[in-house]
DNA sequence: GTAGGGTTAG
């Protein structure tokens, strides 16, 4: 596997730009071609490099309109480099050509390479500095506004744009007093000052202060009511939002965006499960079949509040309402069919959600997505794969859904041949990947690889608690225990159930007894509630610790205290308890008035125990019951023949073997409860 | 043709 870094660390050095936006783009790079043909293995799609498809006169003189338009459409269309090539090229450029430029890097995050040109560009005009203070305040760190703070300070002028930026910049990020210093000082404030303090306030948790400026407000545009309707509702204030809109709803100056507001309130509600209020709402705004075209000025249903009413449906797992929505509408847009895809894939109906993905006027990536994910939740890789290699382009996610897939369904090493293809086509893995991959080192109890993909993990992401998670499971069941506890007591945040779980779990298949039920004692003092899986590990140390009493107690304290119903791992591992101590009877006892039906676990722990305390009766009746769940099983033959030879109840031998040999069982050692020494 | 605030999904 060391390659398999090795190649990741070669396409970071060689581009650390074209290794995160991979094949999407074809940017030219003259890198890029020898990688992919390392890895073309059929699925990888054709490079056709534009660069030199573009005549290097193409733009000359006063033809400037032409070229930035050309600039600006490659921009959105995500080409970046191409526009770069062009801009190049160019003989002669206008500050809205450099800006243009600017602005594609800004977008991109690629603040080194947007002040490069910012600072190489002579004639900056305003827009100029706006952009470049745009560019750090996306950035969202404090470093980053002080320097777009900086730009601010020493611009020639500054226009309302300027002071705008600036304020949702402070706001994203959480300094409110500041943005409301900038706002109460700038010279003239636009509709958009006022959203932004809206926004800002609402961000920051502080929702009397955004209402109070709504209701201040000179004016407001279509933007008002929807960002305070939003950011009440993220705020979890459903009911206070609702009202806002039964307030200004019906105001003319809001009308124009009353769908928008509707909308966004549909959400909410459905966000909630509250999807009968949803579709009040959505029944309240005016339906006509002919209309419903966005920017008409007119208050009817529009695509978005059919696609927002289908959603509540889907998350209220209502998917016969939500398909009967989708056969009224007259016109669906991707997010309409994805959408409707997604609620079939997650009720698994992959039959249906593939016939709506055929009939599909332009799937796009997230469709292809959803398909390969939902081919996974029915455990068909292959048809996953057939998703996979027929989707025209690939993204992060579904690299991820592949490697997640194969993960889930147990072939690992498939997993590990995603991620291996996935590194050497230049995409960049992010936390879900290596979560991923870190429970595939699991499965594959394979510490190097795990622990080359842990170095991974510290340069290239912060590790947060599902990839803490993910890494203690991993040493854990590698067996380098201290190195799993180190991660745990690293964390900073440990209110997530499934660390604790992971590290008491740990400690009791390593036999730790102590240290287990040490760290059950903290979990609960600092209040984490243990879940079914903390219990199974819990009431295992008991076993194995023989500690009976302790056994019998955390039992009924995770019936009656914690309300968790017991399943069948839970009374295996009391009746394991209950047998160490010899009390056969209660065990059997115990057997007989589980509500589940007992497993191969729950007879193999009394029929060892009846091994241990000569127990011939119970024996019988435990390895019959385990002949019957697993007739090929020679254990319960081995155990019963012993505990017979242990006894001198030879004829009983005897007659035992001779039904194995007619059975045609054949003995298989490896059964950790059997002693086949004497066998 | 370039800059600031707002709805729906994984």
């Amino acid at each position: 596997m060391t390659y398999l870094v090795i190649a990741w660390r070669r396409i970071r050095m060689r581009s650390p730009d074209l290794a995160v936006y991979g094949l999407r783009n074809m940017q030219p790079f003259c890198g890029w071609p020898m990688l992919t043909r390392i890895s073309n293995n059929g699925s990888v799609p054709s490079i056709s490099f534009t660069s030199s498809s573009i005549p290097k006169s193409s733009f000359r003189g006063t033809d400037l309109h032409s070229l930035n338009k050309k600039i600006s459409h490659l921009i959105r269309t995500g080409r970046l480099c191409e526009a770069k090539t062009v801009f190049d090229n160019a003989e002669h450029r206008n500050t809205v050509t450099w800006n243009s430029m600017i602005s594609g890097y800004v977008q991109r995050r690629e603040l080194a390479k947007a002040r490069k040109l910012f600072d190489e560009l002579c004639e900056r005009d305003i827009v100029s500095w706006n952009l470049m203070i745009s560019g750090y305040i996306s950035c969202r760190g404090s470093r980053y506004i002080e320097e777009g703070r900086n730009l601010f300070d020493n611009m020639p002028e500054r226009d309302c744009v300027s002071w705008n930026t600036m304020i949702s910049g402070y706001a994203r990020i959480g300094r409110m007093d500041e943005a409301l210093v900038l706002f109460n000082s700038m010279p003239e404030r636009s509709v958009v000052s006022w959203n932004a303090m809206i926004t800002g306030f609402l961000h920051n948790g502080i929702v009397e202060h955004a209402i109070e400026f709504f209701e201040r407000m000179p004016e407001r545009d279509a933007a008002s009511l929807s960002a305070l309707l939003s950011g009440l509702i993220q705020n979890g204030e459903l009911d206070k939002a609702s009202k806002v809109l039964t307030e200004h709803g019906n105001k003319d100056e809001a009308r124009e965006d009353l769908v928008h507001a509707y909308n966004t309130l549909i959400a909410g509600y459905g966000q909630r499960g509250r999807v009968e209020e949803a579709r009040h709402l959505f029944d309240q705004i005016p339906f006509c079949p002919d209309g419903g075209k966005e920017g008409n000025g007119r208050f009817e249903r529009n695509v978005v509040s059919w696609n927002s009413m289908i959603t509540c449906y889907v998350k209220a797992r209502d998917i016969a309402s939500a398909r009967e929505l989708f056969d009224l509408m007259t016109e669906r847009d991707t997010f309409s069919w994805n959408i409707m895809i997604s609620g079939y894939v997650h009720c698994s109906n992959v039959e249906e959600a593939s016939k709506l993905f055929s009939k599909m006027p332009n799937p796009d990536t997230l469709s292809w997505n959803t398909m390969i994910s939902g081919s996974m939740e029915i455990g068909s890789l292959k048809l996953a794969n057939d998703f996979f290699e027929r989707m025209p382009q690939k993204n992060l996610v579904s690299w991820n859904s592949m490697i997640a897939g194969y993960e889930k369904n147990e072939d690992y090493k498939g997993a590990v041949k995603f991620f291996t293809q996935m590194l050497l086509e230049g995409e960049k893995p992010d936390r879900h990947t290596l979560s991923s991959v870190l429970s595939v080192c699991t499965g594959l109890v394979d510490l190097h690889l795990g622990m080359q993909i842990h170095q991974l993990v510290s340069k290239t992401v912060l590790p947060d608690v599902p990839i803490n998670n993910s890494l203690i499971t991993m040493y854990s069941r590698c067996g380098e225990i201290n190195q799993a506890r180190t991660i745990f007591d690293e964390m900073k945040l440990k209110n997530d159930v499934i660390s604790w779980n992971a590290m008491i779990g740990g400690y009791a298949s390593h036999g730790f007894s102590e240290q287990a039920l040490e760290l059950f004692k903290l979990m609960k003092r600092l209040k984490v509630r243990p879940t079914y899986i903390t219990f199974i590990s819990v009431l295992n140390v008991c076993a194995h610790a023989g500690l009976v009493e302790e056994g019998r107690k955390q039992f009924k304290s995770m019936c009656s205290e914690y309300g968790i119903e017991p399943q069948v791992e839970h009374f295996a591992a009391l009746v394991d308890v209950v047998c160490r101590h010899g009390q056969l009877e209660e065990a059997m006892d115990l057997i007989n008035r589980m509500p589940c039906e007992p497993d191969t676990a729950v007879w193999g722990a009394l029929l060892g125990a009846c091994r241990v305390h000569h127990n011939v009766e119970l024996a019988q009746v435990a390895a019959e019951a385990l002949m019957r769940l697993e007739p090929e099983s020679s254990a319960p033959y081995v155990l019963l023949y012993n505990l017979y030879v242990d006894m001198g109840q030879w004829d009983s031998a005897t007659k035992l073997r001779t039904m194995m040999e007619k059975n045609k069982i054949i003995k298989q050692p490896g059964y950790s409860w059997v002693d086949s020494s004497c066998f």
